[in-house]
DNA sequence: AAGCCAATAT
DNA sequence: GATATTGGCT
């Protein structure tokens, strides 16, 4: 081993990332030599190692005295891969592979392991400036895990156990963000109760399902809305696990809910005179929470867009009936039913509630699925699948979905991934959107960027594979939060972007025709503009990718 | 960033 | 009990 370093940087928030302690390993001394320069010139604390086994040691021996361990994959005494496995099973650093090629299987089986970045030599500046975000990340996640635990252990032990040598300011990125907020007046009049009410089990929030808003409207219908509080609600309700408060607040959701309505109901009323049901809209809805006209099978709460089924879905009311908006792709009939149909009045009251795949979370919830609905002959209303097409922003709507036979793809929904290649280190300025993928389109890329920035967000995990990941198919809107923005994982070359593609696509969309139709898996790139990115692209790269 | 939601404060 | 405000979440 070789200590690169005759003195430490200072390693404090302010001067953050200044003094990282890198540990490098490579068995080839030339790159080592290299890449710790470049490592000093970022003010990093360098120490390289030319044996993986070498390297494992000083781990072990200090534990806590790494940030981030960058190693080579192709090392004669212990195979990268080895050491990345150990690393993650003993010490739990982030890992950066790296190695002279970039062949596809290789640099799938280091994201695969746990490796956090795959860096191709020759490695840039800009690269290994970089690394640090891969250290806040994971302190981050971390942080979020211990808080996902919640109960049991108390705050103020797991802060310590994540702070194991971090614990000097360093970290403040990960630090600030998760603990700072309470609500008003509550720090002063409890701090004496502090660490009791940190541990405290976070109540868990009450949700209206359908069902038991249904029981709520019945025992206010059976009352009668104006005589009747929370309390009696509650008692007649029979719920035991309901309290007063809850019933109280859903109680004014409930009243507002109602007053919009019928606010509405006089607007319209006062406009057209006619009124379809003698029924005011206030009653129509109690009476349809009662009544069993609309099943929702499958219903998942979490899904519903709105409170209140019934204040719904429906978009257009016109006279040919309307459109209902899914808020998630759904491909089948079993997600509603309409009973009874001849009764659902034409003003209000035909509503859904999407039912989500969990599968289909990243993608379908940017593309709803549209119902039009429309009368039969005998007044029954059908309904009638239409189906989004995705739709490249750029103008590459012309573009076919191979393999998929009589897909109508009417209505055009904007999808368009993107990829950043600003370097997310200056997040002052937002980085310009220089990629877009289309996930249509078979051809090979043009041109490789030199790095891509994609969002993807880890998924929690597991045992064996330490990180896994999911692409998230949007645009952000704002990157104004730099928290936000350290979520992006780093990915330093195609190959590996596309195996998180691959990953994301068999992991996330394993059935869903149309879904897999979008090619997913064979995510290209176009729309090159911009000029400064010249390299090509081996296409022999790309072949081990279309494996699916 | 805005809006919804349930919880909590008043 | 009613209403206003808050904080979490999307």
């Amino acid at each position: 081993m070789v200590d690169g370093n005759e003195f430490s940087y200072p390693r404090t928030a302010e001067t953050f990332p200044h003094g990282l302690r890198v540990l490098v390993v490579d068995d080839d001394l030339t790159w080592l030599k290299i890449i710790e320069r470049m490592l000093m010139k970022c003010f990093y604390q360098v120490t390289i190692c030319c044996l993986a086994k070498e390297a494992l040691d000083i781990l072990r021996e200090r534990r806590d005295g790494f940030d981030i361990v960058i190693s080579d994959v192709n090392m004669p005494d212990m195979d990268g891969f080895k050491l990345l496995e150990y690393v993650g099973l003993e010490m739990d650093l982030p890992v950066i592979m790296m190695s002279v090629d970039g062949e596809t299987s290789r640099v799938m089986k280091g994201i695969q392991h746990g490796a956090c970045d795959y860096l191709l030599k020759p490695i840039r500046m800009k690269e290994l400036k970089n690394i640090w975000q891969h250290v806040v990340r994971k302190k981050k996640n971390e942080l979020k895990d211990i808080q996902g635990l919640k109960g049991l252990e108390n705050i103020q032990v797991a802060r310590s156990g994540i702070s194991n040598g971090f614990d000097d300011g360093y970290f403040f990125c990960a630090r600030s963000m998760d603990f700072g907020k309470k609500r008003k007046g509550y720090e002063s009049k409890h701090r004496d109760n502090e660490v009791v009410d940190l541990s405290a089990v976070k109540k868990s929030r009450v949700v209206w399902t359908v069902e038991l808003h249904q029981k709520f409207v019945k025992t206010v219908n059976h009352i009668g809305l104006d005589k009747i509080g929370p309390k009696k609600i509650l008692d007649l309700m029979n719920v035991p696990w309901l309290t007063r408060e809850n019933v109280a607040s859903h109680l004014q959701k409930y009243r507002l809910y109602l007053s919009r309505l019928q606010k509405e109901d006089d607007l319209k009323t006062s406009f057209s005179g006619t009124r379809q049901s003698d029924l005011s809209s206030k009653e129509q809805v109690a009476a349809d929470m009662g009544s069993d006209k609309i099943s929702f099978k499958k219903f998942d709460a979490d899904s519903c867009t709105s409170g209140f089924p019934e204040s719904s879905v429906i978009q257009n009311t016109s006279e040919s009936g309307g459109i209902i908006f899914l808020p998630m792709l759904t491909t089948t009939d079993d997600n509603f039913e309409i009973q009874n149909t001849s009764s659902i009045s034409e003003s209000n009251l035909i509503r859904t509630c999407g039912v989500p795949a969990a599968n289909y979370m990243a993608l379908s919830s940017f593309v709803p699925s549209q119902y039009s609905l429309s009368r039969n002959g005998q007044g029954i209303e059908t309904k009638q699948e239409i189906r989004p097409r995705l739709e490249m922003k750029n103008d590459l709507s012309h573009h076919q979905y191979p393999n998929v036979q009589n897909q109508t793809l009417p209505n055009i929904v904007q999808f368009a991934p993107t990829i950043y290649q600003t370097p997310i280190t200056e997040i002052d300025n937002p980085p310009h959107v220089e990629f877009k993928i289309p996930y249509s389109n078979r051809n090979l890329p043009k041109q490789s960027p030199e790095r891509v920035e994609y969002e993807l967000c880890p998924v929690q995990s597991d045992s064996s594979h330490r990180t896994c990941f999911y692409s998230e198919p949007y645009t952000r809107s704002s990157w104004s939060m730099k928290d936000e923005i350290l979520e992006h994982i780093l990915v330093s070359d195609i190959d590996s972007l596309n195996h998180l593609a691959c990953l994301n696509g068999s992991d996330l969309l394993p059935e869903d025709p149309f879904l897999t139709s979008l090619e997913l898996l064979n995510t290209d790139f176009c729309d090159c503009s911009n000029s400064e990115l010249s390299t090509d692209y081996s296409p022999d790269l790309y072949d081990g990718l279309l494996f699916m």
